[in-house]
DNA sequence: CTGAAAGCGCTAACAC
DNA sequence: GTGTTAGCGCTTTCAG
């Protein structure tokens, strides 16, 4: 039926190692006989069948995704697309293959199982887990080339990429200690995952640093959703000794305490100041709109791919690890930037 | 290295055939037996190897998504990625892999080539292709089990899911209609997409059916952009004999109308009303929240899959067409819904 | 219902 | 440089 590379071997008059050797860029071809396979190849629009080719060579040139998530979730936030446009770009550009496992429990398994130890793929992409992914120790025991993009809390000789998350906290807080605020909350994300950690640490280090007490009633753990902010908030609100600030961990958990400091009569930033997380794309058309730490969510795709590649075609090195910049925002939430234009022009706009 | 079905043959001591039965769901094979079996692949994790597989049953259960279209547009809208999660639900319902391939310009080729021919997915689904789009007859002709996921304006022998574009069009423009409109323009998306012609001839019906006149220059072409929006507002806006509403073939050029009306200085709905069509998330957020016409994203995807799947799996029907209906949410940029609570409370919230 | 044997289409030593 | 020869690990007739 569909051509094979014995056909073009007997039409190119060479044997089919010779087609072999010049479909994967071997040097050892005679330039003049190359271009002759060339053109038959061309000429008949052959290619090889990539079944045959990885069972022979055992390599797929397929690169799989996995996130640990609800599909739903996948697509509702800001986060993982461009995680996934970044990886997707990067596997193009390296012209391998993207596969996208969405997977959450018993799905999770089967697609463990066939994919990964069926060799599907040549590797593997894991984004965001948490301690209590059962995925990963498999992956980690198998020895299936890994690649994480956010680090996990626990396993720590895995290669990862990910945002500077405890710098971003620090500076986020820091910015508010600048401001003059000396009683800072936080608003924390689950705390079984890396970046939540990572950012109340940073939290807890600006502190330090500026020699202010730490006060556990002033640390609420929210889990990213816009609901557990605004319930937090409300529980920082009834403190006897109330905080006139806070950081929180996420831009979506900061709309939720914006919410609630609306409903409280609060004024932000004047009453109470906000410094969020993410920038994602609603935190600058809220209003006050948000102060908060930008992190480079495509990039995250983009260096999660490359290094995963760079590790498929190189030599086996030691596990990397790659901490991406976070840029602080300053908008309006914390009371350093200009004011929200639609309460009403008191005064021009700041510099 | 790893286990092959040789070595479960041997442990179960059977032959590889049965091995392969029970592999394979295959119903001649007796029960004691096929538990034995399926008990010596569970305690040593075994799987078959994809490629193996493949190689030998000419299937690879793996579809193949294909956006042909940048990845930054791809991701920056509010469309494709639920047509890429519906895709990748169904997918992993029916146990098959997803591939996800962005392309475009002569990466397309390097992919067409590559993964279609080199037979590394079962079939294909493609959305969205344009009329220009070189891929689409290439894959007709190399007869690879394919489904579009909106029609192609030319090609017709092909399955296709499409939403019910031509009625919501008609529908949106009825209701102006019915509001006491007879000056009604349109904005049309780009004329070398079914979509976009879809919606103009839906327009057309209206005004047909109502035995209004249809004016050439009440009919302005954009590309579905915010800024087209602007442009083709502003010279609707220039006309002599002005229109009063106007159907808008997507809301993210209807966003853009509005802010030209705005900036003109003319107030939606009362100067000039407007009804959209996607129901994107910032239609119902914009001030005048947008009426417009909701059509099933995410079903798209999932019913295009199932198309495809079912195909993959069945025998060879002829190629099916299916349309999804749509809906007409009113809001307030056509004059029917309640006021723009923003505006200032003049009167209380509506019905 | 089960086993033996013949490929599926390619890569990669190994000779020449 | 190029050809010859074994496989890669599975499915699938075909016998029995």
């Amino acid at each position: 039926m569909a051509l094979t590379i014995e056909h073009i071997a007997e039409l190119a008059r060479v044997s089919r190692s010779t087609v072999s050797r010049v479909l994967n860029d071997h040097p050892s071809v005679r330039p003049d006989v190359r271009s002759r396979v060339r053109e038959v190849i061309e000429a008949h629009g052959y290619a090889p069948r990539a079944a045959a080719r990885s069972l022979a060579s055992r390599r797929t040139r397929v690169v799989s995704l996995v996130i640990p998530r609800s599909a739903a979730s996948v697509f509702s936030g800001y986060f993982f697309p461009p995680v996934i446009q970044g990886v997707a770009e990067t596997c193009a550009a390296r012209d391998y293959l993207m596969t996208l496992s969405i997977v959450t429990g018993e799905a999770e398994q089967r697609a463990y199982h066939g994919m990964l130890r069926g060799r599907h793929c040549d590797g593997v992409i894991v984004v965001s887990s948490d301690a209590d992914d059962p995925l990963l120790p498999q992956l980690v025991r198998d020895e299936v080339p890994l690649v994480l993009i956010g680090r996990h809390p626990a396993i720590a000789d895995v290669a990862w990429v990910d945002a500077e998350n405890q710098l971003g906290a620090k500076q986020a807080t820091q910015h508010l200690i600048g401001l003059g605020h000396r009683r800072i909350a936080t608003i924390t994300g689950p705390l079984n995952t890396a970046a939540a950690l990572d950012r109340r640490d940073g939290y807890l280090a600006a502190l330090r640093e500026a020699r202010l007490p730490v006060a556990p009633e002033l640390i609420a753990e929210g889990d990213f959703s816009q609901e557990s902010g605004e319930w937090a908030m409300a529980s920082l609100l009834d403190l006897t000794d109330r905080p006139t600030a806070a950081f929180i961990a996420a831009d979506s958990m900061a709309l939720g305490a914006l919410r609630t400091l609306r409903e409280a009569g609060r004024q932000v930033p004047d009453d109470f100041a906000l410094v969020g997380f993410d920038d994602q794309p609603l935190a600058a058309l809220s209003s006050p709109a948000l102060t908060t730490v930008r992190q480079p969510i495509r990039q995250l795709g983009i260096t999660g791919a490359e290094l995963l590649i760079n590790r498929l075609e190189g030599a086996a090195e030691p596990a990397q690890h790659v901490s991406l910049p976070v840029d602080l925002i300053v908008r309006e939430s914390c009371g350093a930037g200009p004011r929200n234009e639609l309460k009403g022009g008191d005064e021009g706009p700041g510099a």
